[in-house]
DNA sequence: ACCTGAACACCGTTCAAGT
DNA sequence: ACCTGAACACCGTTCAAGT
């Protein structure tokens, strides 16, 4: 006799991340995923493949927020304000969330990973943020240093390699004025040695 | 009746490095590494507290040769030469060992992580660096701007996260560049709205 | 003094059997 | 049609017993 399902995949998915977040991947087992939901471990598997996937899953919810984040941070009077917006906004996501965070840009299976139009959806506002700082010929490179430096300062910071004191939120601003400028070196004005200016 | 030992520290250390490199850290099992090494698991427990601790080693093993291979590329003509050096450095041996490389800025247990004093020593050159190009007051900021940057450029490249196609190679020299100016930039030469400048 | 098999407490995953 | 216990193949780790 039927019987209807007992959970769903979206609890599924979002007790996932509250494990996640609070015990760290590790902690995210089949069987406290399924505890908290109310059901035996082997029952998971009506609707998810496999760790794998429910992990894809989770990874692709947290992507898509922050692809809406970084598309609502931009609009600001000048290119410069953007980039302090979205990076402002993209550390804050990460502080707000460390371990999906980690997770999304962890050594990552290829099981693991996000769809690839997710992936562009959220390089897609860094790109044009570049574009309208060092021009759309540096737009690609740009939108990479931007990203890479983001990336590795939160990445740092999450993972406490940053270990010689200091202010690290100053370390962030300066971070941010001073890329700001190598970006718009080049686009425009002239620089002294900067043999790229056109 | 004493029996010589059948292998030691530095075989363990020296094989897990192997099968991490070869297998992924999931790959790194004590199984594995005995069977590698021509014991039972239950042995190593004699030379190593736990699979944790073999893991620190291994990482320490690996900063040890990081901090080396930075210190040994400065001493060229000018900054911008240098931070060029150590960036191609820095990358070629991430490059060289992609996974003990990630291991190293992974998500870390307290029980993986290097001695500070190691950490300080691998940080040692860049902030050198940082000050011949920003000025000893920058340094510290300069310093974390050049590793954020290139620990994000890298942990990209390895995670396969630029997915946009391009020249990875050409966006890495674009960010050194920028970089070098960004430093620089407020550091002897006045730049029109750095006030930062002196 | 080192090495081992056996055991324990975990995993993820499969599957036949229940309802 | 969903859920389950039991089972399988793995882990890391401990420990008493071998040599």
């Amino acid at each position: 006799m039927p019987t209807p399902a007992r959970t769903s995949l979206g609890e599924i998915v979002q007790t996932g991340r509250r494990i996640l977040e609070a015990e760290g991947l590790d902690g995210l087992t089949m069987q406290r995923v399924a505890a908290e939901v109310g059901v035996r471990a082997p029952s998971l598997y009506k609707h998810v493949r496999d760790r794998a996937h429910l992990i894809h899953l989770i990874n692709s919810t947290v992507a898509g927020e922050l692809a809406d984040m970084l598309e609502a941070s931009l609009g600001h009077a000048s290119p410069a304000e953007d980039l302090a917006a979205m990076a402002d906004a993209y550390r804050g996501f990460a502080h707000a969330q460390p371990e999906a965070y980690r997770l999304m840009f962890a050594r990552a299976p290829e099981s693991w990973r996000v769809e690839p139009e997710l992936g562009e959806r959220a390089a897609a506002p860094v790109l044009r943020l570049a574009a309208s700082l060092a021009g759309p010929e540096h737009a690609l490179d740009g939108a990479r240093l931007i990203a890479a430096w983001a990336n590795g300062f939160v990445s740092m910071e999450l993972a406490d390699t940053f270990r010689l004191g200091g202010d690290l939120d100053a370390a962030f601003r300066f971070g941010v004025e001073r890329l700001s400028t190598a970006l718009v070196a080049g686009h425009g004005i002239a620089t002294p040695g900067d043999g790229a200016a056109h």
